[in-house]
DNA sequence: CGTCCGCTTGAAACCCTTCAAGTTTCGTGG
DNA sequence: CCACGAAACTTGAAGGGTTTCAAGCGGACG
């Protein structure tokens, strides 16, 4: 990964490969929006003063590393982001995937630094809210801080359903539960939860599932033989949410971004 | 980082050889210090007129369940608790694990419910802080969400490392993980990390970290054998924590309660 | 057009689970 | 204080799911 910051390429252009899907998230659908309201609700101009929009990132640039100085939170506009660390004799362990809507690095608000590196998985873009600039409100905006604890909360809920979701046994299970996350988070932030495109490499999915590659490639072969999901290229559509969903005992009441 | 060689023997008394363990977690070294700290540097008498100390649960007693009404948050003072949900063809599925010192509930401050169930896997004791006295005191105490936040995003730290864990492949490393995860924990809240007594059945750690317990007394039993740890009824002393660590890849940054 | 990378597929080895039974520990009541 | 029973833990053997090793396929990209 080069670790060059938004080297940015082709960003405009949605001409992906074959799919004119939407892909950026609207602003109202984003995790960023409840601050940004907050501003207005000031008269802060915010939005264009502070608020970074729609910051390139290309595919495999690294958006932050871990322990890198807190220079803000960051939202997903388009695109798919992968939070990872790095174990000593075990190479990068995959910790979480962030879709368009979803938030980045405000775990990091205290401690100053970020806890572990994000790369963009496809060509991406982001908005950025610099804390920096705002540190001054932050000591007097109670309503800000309810937005930070809001959103932080969002996040332990979704972290703790990860847990769940990651110590399931068999491989079903996990891999059931995981596209029907994608699919719940997909929808959460105005997108198609019954078919979107998969934009995490299986590599991926293995390293973050625990599993190897060749049993998820299985796996989602037995789904697709079994019409659960229709599975073409990266395309991927639920066919079947209702058995996936008895299969994997998957309960939704997932949040944010992980 | 720092590896803190879990300091030793014994913290403050000497004997050792069954059972007189300090039990409590001294208010200092308690995640609801932050909290008192705040209160009194404000002058208010929080500490007696609102919270409520070393309240005792009976062993396999709830202390919140599932969507409760949020009537404030937890502090481990004794004992051990569970936090669990249940699933609903696969029964109870054990979400964490909080020992002395830790907080429990705060992730409901928001919601307005508690997400899980919590109940004690001994004869425990809690301290708690019911928010809804305070309540109108959050409007206006800006340092008191600071506060809450610096909870939250230990919680977050935490849980993104208990998915890290428990995505772990084989019964080794993740018993491993969990050990000294625990240590590391006993020794932050002023016990001893290096000697101490697992709180939990192996059929609960077996449910948390997604194995049989048929497995988790063999994989302790290969651990004894390594000369790894020694183990003796309920009672854990860590022996070889290098090793321990090379072998499940362990690296320390974890935080509060799960 | 060829190479690289991601994905697929097969077969063997391994680890974990399951089933079953035995041993130890602990709590309760006599 | 001891005895009994239930629960927790241990241990063995068989079966199954997953990993590993190995090879082949196919699309992306220069």
């Amino acid at each position: 990964m080069r670790s060059a910051e938004f080297s940015g390429k082709n960003v405009s252009s949605p001409a992906d490969s074959e799919c004119p899907d939407k892909t950026e998230v609207e602003c109202r659908q984003c995790g960023l929006f409840g601050f940004l309201q907050l501003f207005e609700g000031l008269r802060l101009d915010l939005s264009n003063r502070f608020l970074s929009r729609r910051l390139p990132v290309a595919k495999g640039d690294r958006l932050f590393a871990a322990d890198d100085p807190f220079r803000g939170i960051y939202a997903v506009k388009s695109g798919c982001f992968k939070s990872y660390s790095v174990l000593e004799y075990q190479g990068e362990q995959i910790s979480g995937f962030y879709l368009p809507g979803e938030l980045l690095g405000l775990d990091a608000i205290r401690a100053g630094v970020y806890g572990y590196h994000v790369v963009a998985l496809e060509t991406s873009s982001v908005c950025q809210l610099p804390f920096s600039h705002i540190d001054d409100l932050q000591g007097e905006l109670v309503s800000f801080q309810e937005q930070v604890i809001q959103v932080l909360v969002d996040q332990v809920r979704h972290d703790q359903r990860q847990t769940l979701l990651v110590g399931r046994r068999t491989a079903e299970e996990r891999l059931g539960a995981f596209l029907l996350n994608l699919a719940e988070r997909f929808e959460r932030h105005g997108f198609s939860g019954g078919e979107f495109r998969l934009p995490m490499l299986q590599n991926d999915i293995a390293n973050y599932l625990g599993l190897s590659i060749e049993t998820v490639s299985r796996t989602l072969r037995a789904f697709r033989e079994q019409e659960l999901v229709s599975i073409q290229g990266k395309r991927v559509r639920i066919l079947n949410p209702v058995c996936l969903r008895s299969i994997t005992q998957y309960c939704a009441t997932t949040h944010a971004g992980g």
